[in-house]
DNA sequence: GTCTATACCACGATAGAC
DNA sequence: GTCTATCGTGGTATAGAC
């Protein structure tokens, strides 16, 4: 059973989300940065202004808050890849693509850490945090899937490359992008053309 | 100072390594699967075979052995890069690229943990480890950025395109497969040409 | 809701016998 | 070259005061 979450997800005047909502932020980061195990409570405590203890009364365990960040980067990109839907459901098909591409990318850098640390820590979370989280990340890569297939029936996307090779190849190229991207000094509108150019034409001269 | 390392890479009859080469084998394995701070070192004597203090006779710590590992990961991918340089030195441009193509990603798939182990660890990697290992890595980086100017000059690669993003899309692609590609079910020669033809031409129909 | 204090355990690492 | 035994540290987690 899970803590009482007082005020949940409120702002304070102050600046800056505070209680769970801060913790959640900072463990994010945090886990990014160094990875879920190299992480302690004690170094997050301290960075959210907290001793380790405190931590217990928003959060049952260290597994438990890893997936409730998780699960809030999965819920983010779920949510872009609905919205990029409904912005472009009567667009013509690579207007669709580009849209979504868009939508990933843009998840990935501009909702905080938490999509970009699902990226990085999915792979090796604990097995209770992966098996919590898997049904939802399997959705979200089969929306992709529908997405890829739809194309295919339109005629736009060449018919004898297996679809699940090129969500994958494509996951890598977009995802791979939490380790370098950084939107203080690169344009996301560039880079996500440049993946929907490389994902049609590819890069020939 | 190192330990002296006796029979170093010696092959014993009895079917597979012994000592240090075992050692190696088997933390580069369960390095790549669970982390490296997840990785207890008991565990790894214990699946080699022996107890957790024997391992200091032949690494002095937990973070010489990740280094030895993803060094000799990186020594794999650069090797691999030279040979197919060498074979493909006369050979037209797009040839010269589907030959490194093919040998980074059989380096990743045919030689052991070690560079698969290096792609996932790298970024969690203490820093005494990748300040160890991050000029080979440069290096090799280097290699595939001179590769793609000279496939600029050529005109096979298009002028408008940073040569950066392009290498760092194509290794997203590329390197990502090692969290999915089972070479027992897939074949490498078709991921390699899939890779090869998304980076010119694309998917589109 | 946060604190102090602490239990309990697993970890990396060392020493010395064999 | 591997063992046993152990040290010291730092981890997650809990209890109870405030």
């Amino acid at each position: 059973m899970a803590s009482p979450s007082p005020n949940p997800d409120r702002l304070e005047a102050s600046g800056g989300p505070e209680g769970r909502q801060r913790i959640l932020d900072v463990a994010a980061s945090l886990f990014l940065e160094r990875g879920y195990k190299a992480t302690s409570l004690r170094e997050i405590a301290s960075a959210v202004g907290m001793k380790a203890g405190s931590l217990y009364y928003h959060f049952a365990s260290k597994e438990v808050l890893l997936q409730a960040i998780l699960q809030r980067g999965m819920d983010v990109m779920v949510e872009a890849f609905g919205e990029a839907e409904a912005a472009t459901r009567d667009a013509d098909p690579r207007t669709r693509f580009a849209a979504h591409v868009r939508a990933h990318l843009a998840a990935l850098f501009e909702y905080g850490p938490y999509t970009a640390a699902h990226v990085t820590t999915f792979r090796t979370a604990p097995p209770s945090v992966c098996e919590a989280i898997v049904r939802e990340r399997d959705a979200y890569e089969a929306m992709w899937t529908e997405l890829l297939r739809e194309l295919r029936d339109d005629g736009v996307l060449a018919d004898d490359i297996p679809i699940g090779l090129a969500r994958l190849t494509l996951f890598g190229s977009m995802n791979s992008s939490v380790d370098w991207f950084d939107r203080e000094r690169g344009e996301l509108d560039f880079f996500a053309e440049t993946i929907t150019r490389q994902f049609w034409t590819g890069f020939s001269a």
